[in-house]
DNA sequence: CTTCGCTTGTGAAATCAATCACAAACGAAC
DNA sequence: GTTCGTTTGTGATTGATTTCACAAGCGAAG
């Protein structure tokens, strides 16, 4: 099944319920009910079976869902039943965090290049790999087939970066860079900026008089 | 004026007009038009002219929006008119990460404490500060009149961890740990979870089919 | 002082998302 | 095989957010 138009908020909540399912599987529990999904999800039971209903019925009524095949079948919706090749586009003290963070692995995303424009830093080997002259990220990017970017430079650079990785093929972007990228149509861009998220916490200390 | 409810995704693009504003201003410009702000922040000039209309009216017919004067008008809305004392839990790379990242101070965020468990860690110096036992977190941070949180460890310990900062007074909390926390009404969190970010891409590039 | 082009501020309308509520379906019990 | 308690899947409803559309206001020009 798949339904026309499924709303970002709905895509994260599904990456959020695979998660608890992993926590249930791993407590040797065999079905889960809407509720439960909801209560370690914190959102409604309603919105977890409207949610899961958008892709196909796959609970049991009276029972509720079987952990393993629901945690199969949303592995498989979000695209996470294969791997990713990603690149990395700065090799700050942030990329290197993103870098040899464990996690993005453990879900199916494979940093296959290392890319900076530092001659200090090109050259420098990252664990298995060697960050690379970001002169040569048209090449290197299509030779290791990237199909996802992540940009971790300064804002000033993050436009053009954003142009090359789009140039060499690249079809989705997670920008840390504290700026808006203008994307062509058909690029997914999503954007990370830590100073919002701050801003939106001083906004909400700042008006929290009816608290 | 101080409105009844401001949505979330509304105090984000407050976030991102100031953002626009600053490079306005910077360009030396005087006036903007909700035209001008829209095009730049990627909305539609409706969207900016109610977002701004739920705090006052800051503009002029016929003429637009006066950069200065919104600029500090925003800013004010957002709750940065002042500086805010900033701990930061976790002393791994993406604390260091962040702790070095100067787009905070700029801001008005200023990180005063770091913490950490692992005795490698405690002690080392990090700028001006140095990295603190965990366990000396609530003297210390109230102490130094801490009043917002970054939770920066592993899954694991990210609950205990906000429950120990929110006993110590803080009352606003942005965690990176990939995993959902339980706080009480009044407490203010908002979490950045990386491999959600990234599992979003996946599942755009999954069923870009419509593209 | 009147007209004109432009832009704001804002109710009304439309779109989008979340919740409700209930029929249908399931296994267990007897 | 019937009843019972439970839980799904989903149309209907409510609620929130965005967009529309236009009157009102502004400065400039003459």
């Amino acid at each position: 099944m798949r339904p026309a138009k499924i709303s970002e908020s709905a895509v994260r909540r599904l990456s959020l319920y695979l998660r608890v399912l992993d926590a249930f599987e791993l407590a040797g529990k065999t079905t889960v009910s809407s509720g439960d999904l909801a209560e370690r999800g914190g959102v409604t039971p309603a919105q977890v079976r409207k949610d899961l209903s958008h892709f196909g019925s796959f609970g049991k009524r009276g029972l509720g869902y079987p952990v393993s095949e629901l945690r199969e079948r949303v592995t498989e919706i979000l695209g996470l039943g294969r791997r990713w090749r990603v690149g990395l586009i700065g090799a700050g003290k942030l990329g290197a965090a993103l870098f040899f963070y464990d996690g993005f692995r453990g879900q199916g995303f494979d940093v296959v290049a290392v890319f900076d424009n530092d001659p200090d830093k090109i050259g420098r080997r990252w664990g298995r790999l060697v960050v690379e002259d970001i002169e040569s990220m048209d090449s290197v990017m299509r030779a290791s087939q990237v199909e996802m970017g992540i940009i971790v430079t300064p804002a000033v650079s993050a436009q053009q970066v954003a142009d090359r990785l789009i140039a060499s093929g690249v079809e989705a972007i997670l920008n840390f860079a504290p700026t808006r990228l203008q994307v062509p149509p058909g690029i997914t861009l999503r954007n990370v900026n830590l100073e919002i998220e701050l801003e939106s916490l001083a906004f909400a200390l700042t008006h929290e008089n009816g608290a």
